[in-house]
DNA sequence: GTCTATATACGGATAGAC
DNA sequence: GTCTATCCGTATATAGAC
């Protein structure tokens, strides 16, 4: 049935839940620590990938959990050592310096996060649809990594002027991605005529505030759909030209 | 004309302007750092008003624009007696210890944005003004004082955990404003039936975005009156049960 | 592959001159 | 009221044992 062009029925596309995402995207730590480990050959001394992946694990999950109360230059790295469990020394034979540790994680993190988001999508036909999946896919990533987006947030500001600036687009990407969305569906006759660039800067600010603020939402005990339907519904009250959807 | 209890037509106030606030409330960076003094003249060595006011402006400012790179931990003393043009004596006259810096700055500049809130809520009298007002008198004061906004949310991990419990409430203070002002709405019949709780969570998150991500907004030319409408147009279409205004 | 011990530099804080 | 000089603990990073 093709009624992708009839603005007064959308299809909702429902099948997308966090469920879903997680058997569809093999999204984990462990292949994030198989990343680093794959583009670090060079630099990292131990040689034994299951050692690499499961040290890796060990000293991000820890660089987190102190990052979160210190943030990062408040972090020293015997504070890592002890909370990773690995010695001064082992330390560095995974990282030649602290800032190594920190542009590895931005650098790493960033790609991964810009890998899913373009997949994801392609996938999707219509400029509703595709509306709906940036901002599922989104929560749903920030939920699985929610660690890693927090630190990259809050932990920007720490790279040197020359890494943040390379990162600077990326910062911006998410934006633009619903942005162009907007004007689409507004061209489209999907949505209605707005602020597109200020609508797609407050609907960034609420899904980043799914991991900046998740002890809140935890402690509410919000789940990342019941957020992402919240969110949508929103959205498509301020947005859709037509208000009926297809269940 | 007592329209206030009509749904229908409701009235907007579009009295309270950025530059009308500006006016009424005597809020200044000038002023904060009085507060400072005032609140502080058992532990600040120095005596005479003129001079403390002048040395804490710079010290502050000093500290917004060394944070905002490096963060509270990664500033040192030494960077801070640089930035500010005074001495490391000079420094600890001001504060016995770096920690009292941050927590000085914490706690003045969260009951200074208290007072201004609660005192800017009285005065309006329906339910719907009174949600105009709240986020348009939050976008103002983080106008003003977007320096202090910005840091206090950064570092608010940097306080010791007895400090940060402190101010725990006020992280949500603004959220319960909301929250109890859409519940209100609802129970009037001028606000459509939500989740409130999760609506006032986004719009929190709305308004911090407006400080957290100055240096966009700016770039783009936007002024907290532009965003404010935005934003209240936002809520509206959401919220609102009948979409008519008056103007 | 991981550890302990250490070099060298930088951090917060203070004493006492002016 | 402000400065310079200095104490001393802690930081990053490495060398070399096991």
């Amino acid at each position: 049935m093709d009624i992708q062009n009839n603005p007064a029925v959308l299809e909702k596309d429902d099948t997308l839940t966090f469920e879903s995402f997680r058997e569809t995207y093999q999204v984990s730590k462990e292949a994030f620590c198989r990343e680093v480990f794959l583009e670090n050959k060079g630099t990292i001394q131990i040689k034994k990938e299951k050692t690499v992946v499961k040290n890796l694990a060990r000293i991000f999950e820890a660089t987190f959990r102190i990052c979160s109360r210190k943030g990062f230059r408040g972090m020293s790295m015997r504070d890592l050592s002890q909370e990773s469990g690995l010695s001064m020394g082992g330390l560095y034979a995974y990282f030649r310096s602290k800032d190594e540790l920190l542009n590895t994680l931005q650098r790493v993190g960033n790609r991964f996060v810009q890998q899913v988001l373009k997949e994801a999508c392609k996938t999707h036909v219509s400029t509703y649809q595709k509306l709906r999946a940036i901002i599922k896919i989104h929560l749903y990533l920030s939920e699985i990594v929610q660690a890693w987006f927090f630190f990259s947030y809050m932990e920007a500001k720490s790279m040197s002027k020359q890494e943040r600036d390379f990162y600077k687009d990326a910062e911006l990407s998410t934006e633009s991605l619903i942005h162009e969305t907007l004007k689409q569906g507004a061209e489209e006759g999907v949505f209605t005529e707005r602020d597109h660039l200020l609508a797609a800067s407050v609907i960034k600010a609420m899904l980043q505030d799914w991991y900046l603020k998740r002890w809140k939402h935890s402690k509410r005990k919000i789940t990342v759909d019941q957020y992402a339907d919240f969110v949508l519904g929103f959205i498509e009250s301020y947005y859709l030209v037509n208000q009926q959807t297809m269940s």
